[in-house]
DNA sequence: TTGACATACCTAGAAATACTATGTATAATA
DNA sequence: TATTATACATAGTATTTCTAGGTATGTCAA
């Protein structure tokens, strides 16, 4: 009944568009996958996300034919996006550095 | 104007009251201390969730003077707290090296 | 002594974030 | 042809944390 903890989803989503553009539906799977299904996305959260990243210039979007004749609806990582990612990665290396030093009881010598 | 990014309070609290009995506000300065001020606990975050931990007895209060004179509330981990802590730092270790994963482009192998 | 500040606890309401549930539509497959 | 997987989307709900406010005591300087 718990809510699944996934906070840093402009994190990750922006992570997976670092590599390659992607669909919504694409991201799902593949943070799935790259996380050993730890991280179970749902589309109520990932589409809202995207479509604010689109709005802030973070990434744009664009329709491509899939070999499969489907239109999907493709997101890609702006320069400004790239920005965007390499602070949120500082932030969080920041943010799970310092719960593991209280986890340890406190970074004692600073 | 952005909302601070504690989400594993919970976690932060249990592992605080690990090491000896302590009361809110005491709490509050050594999370900061203990993180290098990365974390800043408001008071209105942490007692309801103090309350929440004392109700589901992972946590037992009890008052205490103070050398100052003053009373103070105490909070003691229970034994139950403990395994609570247990598990709350695993799922904190599964998730922390999820994103880990994510951020490098996935676990490649598994 | 009094005014300011730090200490110490608490709660109500607002904001942010992610989820559930649902709707629509197309392609693949049994 | 019916079901499942793919693919996008939004409204409403739930959860978590913050903001803002209240109450009260101890310390210290002016």
């Amino acid at each position: 009944m718990k809510k699944q903890a996934i906070e840093h989803t402009r994190l990750l989503a922006l992570s997976l568009l670092a590599g390659e553009d992607m669909y919504g539906y694409q991201m799902i799977v593949e943070l799935a996958r790259r996380s050993n299904h730890t991280f179970d996305m749902k589309e109520g959260t990932l589409y809202p996300v995207l479509h604010g990243l689109e709005q802030e210039g973070f990434v744009e979007a664009y329709r491509k034919q899939a070999p499969t004749g489907r239109e999907r609806k493709y997101y890609h990582l702006t320069r400004k996006g790239q920005g965007a990612l390499r602070e949120e990665e500082a932030a969080w290396r920041r943010y799970s550095g310092a719960v593991n030093d209280v986890l340890r009881g406190g970074a004692e010598a600073v």
